[in-house]
DNA sequence: TATTGTTATACTCTATAACTATA
DNA sequence: TATAGTTATAGAGTATAACAATA
């Protein structure tokens, strides 16, 4: 929390940013914005130990935890628009990790192949343990009640209007 | 909370996804990514309306508690790339919000103009307004140790690290 | 008529590398 | 040598519009 209240013009230059005064840095939507990077950017690098990306193995998770599921149920969970599911489920399917067949006519039946579900063990594992670490991080906190506090958020039809 | 267990391959195809089955939704890693992004898309929805964006504001409201600082100690304390600091200062000069007079012969030292400090109050007063909203969705979470919690995250050398 | 998958496209945000001028 | 500002550029992520095939 970078809140001393140095004026500027002292002659304190040593540290990394001026001691600048940051009257958002208290803002609740602001530290979530910079939280969510920090997580992400965490998440990220684990990920690439596997070749994988967040986005990537959480669509793993989600056909493993409903096979046969379509692509435009899985992109409307995770908030991804039609349009932009197309090179993700196309980049899985190039890699083997994901089967896609028709059931409709107009829908693709996604489904783990053998490398996927193994792909998928290891994306649940690392993030299971990044979970873990961002409870911890999260110490004196009611999680269950941060999670609820969150999913009303992110479900929410309260936040947009005044 | 889209967490419903529903087996694939029944009858209810009418609501917008397809009841799938979300091991994700619960992750507080995910649920931070999405809230985060909620929150920002509102605020950016309220900014938008007197033509600014939470970037833009955010720098407005830092320049205007710190008159005189420097554009990369604002990008330091902001998480923004030097690179990318200068389109964004550039825009906000153009508007004639913002002033910017060297210093150093290197360091350009920025501070708001009249229009600058009408426009930063505006912005504090939609934010406030935001970060109101936001703690009244966050009821039943202790919001200082939320806050410290958050902040503990952000500047944290604690993750990224096994 | 509404939905699925798809293509093309554009805009924002972010990241890197390289350069100049200055401290 | 390190820092400030700048340019150019590339990669994600996200948004819209349009189209064909299907329900």
């Amino acid at each position: 929390m970078h809140n001393s209240i140095i004026p500027m013009g002292m002659d304190r230059l040593d540290p990394p940013d001026n001691r600048l005064h940051d009257p958002v840095a208290s803002h609740l939507g602001y530290l979530l914005r910079r939280a969510s990077a920090a997580v992400m950017a965490a998440l990220g690098a684990r990920l690439a130990a596997i070749g994988m990306r967040p986005v990537e193995g959480t669509i793993l998770i989600l056909v493993g935890a409903n096979p046969g599921c379509i692509q435009s149920d899985v992109g409307r969970m995770l908030g991804i628009k039609r349009a932009n599911m197309v090179p993700l489920i196309a980049a899985l399917a190039n890699k083997g990790l994901i089967d896609k067949s028709p059931v409709d006519g107009r829908s693709l039946a996604l489904s783990l192949t053998a490398a996927g579900e193994a792909a998928r063990a290891r994306v649940e594992a690392i993030m299971a343990a990044q979970e873990a670490q961002v409870e911890r991080m999260l110490a004196g906190q009611d999680v269950l009640l941060l999670r609820q506090a969150l999913c009303r958020i992110v479900d929410g039809d309260e936040i947009g209007a005044t």
